[in-house]
DNA sequence: ATAATGTCTTTTATCGTGAAAAAACATTTT
DNA sequence: AAAATGTTTTTTCACGATAAAAGACATTAT
């Protein structure tokens, strides 16, 4: 087997969602743009509707026939790239119980466990080592540093440093920037999710996500916005893992943001710092109070 | 071809500077740790030694017949690992002219040039995007960056914020810290070299390597230690290819470093801030100056 | 003339393979 | 019995090969 048509698949389960809300469909360069793939993925695409009698198919002529059927489309499973899958993989296994500081990895060993190639788990290795969660030792195997306390401070003390710098940036953008209508874009989503936090908490942390990188770009710094990704992988993961209190963790945090909101639309220095440090604060100790004491423990 | 045997050879030539110091070479364990490799790369290089007749083999028995010959030596060439030689090729494209931003890069391309297989050059450029200059799309090629301008000043800006909290955090290091006596070995090193700096002024980016990656240390955060990686990289390359006044700049870039290390040793949080803001300014003033104006266009 | 479609070429993603190097295990020496 | 040497196994590193996907070029339709 030599690569997986997930990019096709993908793209084919995403077209399905267009025939609902079409007659006929635009042209092939049109849906590429839309569906963020290549011609050559399109008339995949265009093939396998046509041939299930979805719509169809004569040059510039494509006319949606039936709505597409549950059947139609491809299973979920198939249509993740290798990477979302070995990252999955890994995560599960450095989230496990018996995953302490100092232990070695093995790519061969997780890459039959994995059943893919080993250069696929090299080349995630290496873009996942910035993570600061493994090293590699010159011509051997990866060290797991662990996901320890101290990991947890030394990444919410970058954390902290940049997106004060950040906030304080945003503050002093000018009043033409297209920003602050992102800001009241996103006001109104939290007050949406605020006002029914009851039934959509499990909501706030890809809104969280959002509002974090808005702020981070006013930085227009690579390296700060890069870093959001860091943070972003590692509560991403953790709150999948640790869902204790979440509805009311999530609900203490939206308020936050809305004074943090409120703060930046003041563009008064001193509040941006106070309030953005305040969330900071409480965000810290989420991550913190959720590393379970066995794992506190530092590498030797 | 599958793998070079670069580890060896670079070993072998360590091994036979060995050889001038001492009558019999020690344990295969021993070797080992010296050397860098495992024992099973030693017990090759002590099989060439044996049949170049520069020692006599046996068990644990390993006497020095002669000293090494210059030809006794591999090539340094074939001593680089792959990893070395792609990224100095890359390196070499990047600061040549016509290495506009918004350029992109061609990994089959790349190989073929440097006669080496896509998978050495997909991991390197993997593991070189977290310098900040390259940028994957998905599915696609890599986007040059850019050594512009605007890279200088956001690195800079991290380098700052970064050393600044190091440095604060190095003077409140406590008496009997290991540090102060590695700080005092420095100083020495950078008064000798003060001393004769019209000869050896090309050994100043060494020794500013080892200074700042000391200071970072004390920060006790991976991120910031991570981050001279990238500071490192590119000052080696930079300074490789813009040699105008560099005996002159590396003169007072030693003298601001024995004021910084005078301040440290004060343990003064104001001082040593001062001294620190003041190096930092006229690094970034160095690094601003060398990048010539046509490079200086930011990415479409 | 512009923008689409049709066709062909190039590049990327992934695997299996084999040599280099590390690591593990077994045996001998001090 | 501790540490070395001798031997075997496993893992890492790098390659070429191949299907998927992107991209370029040629042709046709509006």
């Amino acid at each position: 087997m030599s690569k997986s048509n997930n990019v096709y698949k993908d793209a084919f389960n995403r077209g399905l969602r267009l025939l609902d809300e079409t007659r006929s469909l635009p042209s092939e360069p049109e849906l590429g743009t839309l569906l963020g793939v290549s011609r050559t993925t399109v008339r995949s695409i265009l093939s396998r509707m046509e041939e299930t009698g979805l719509i169809t198919w004569n040059k510039r002529n494509k006319t949606v026939l039936r709505a597409p059927k549950p059947e139609d489309f491809f299973p979920e499973e198939e249509t993740d790239s290798l990477a979302e899958i070995i990252e999955r993989s890994f995560m599960r296994r450095l989230l496990a119980e018996g995953a302490e500081a100092g232990m070695q990895i093995n790519e061969l060993e997780l890459a039959r466990e994995i059943g893919v190639g080993t250069t696929s788990v090299r080349e995630f290795l290496i873009r996942f080592s910035r993570f600061g969660l493994i090293e590699k030792r010159r011509n051997s195997h990866w060290v797991l540093k662990g996901f320890t306390r101290a990991f947890a401070l030394e990444l919410t003390e970058i954390r902290e440093m940049f997106e004060l710098r950040s906030a304080a940036a945003f503050a002093a953008l000018p009043e033409e920037s297209a920003v602050w209508a992102d800001l009241d874009r996103l006001e109104v989503e939290h007050r949406q999710l605020a006002s029914e936090i009851a039934t959509r908490f499990n909501e706030f942390s890809e809104l969280d996500e959002r509002f974090h990188r808005l702020i981070h770009r006013a930085s227009h710094n690579r390296f700060i916005v890069d870093f959001y990704d860091v943070i972003a992988m590692i509560f991403h993961y953790h709150y999948q893992w640790n869902k204790a209190q979440e509805r009311q963790r999530n609900e203490v945090a939206v308020q936050e943001h809305l004074a943090y909101i409120a703060a930046l639309k003041s563009r008064d220095p001193g509040k941006v710092d106070a309030a953005c440090r305040k969330h900071l604060k409480s965000a810290r100790q989420t991550l913190l109070s959720s590393i379970p004491e066995g794992r506190s423990v530092q590498p030797a």
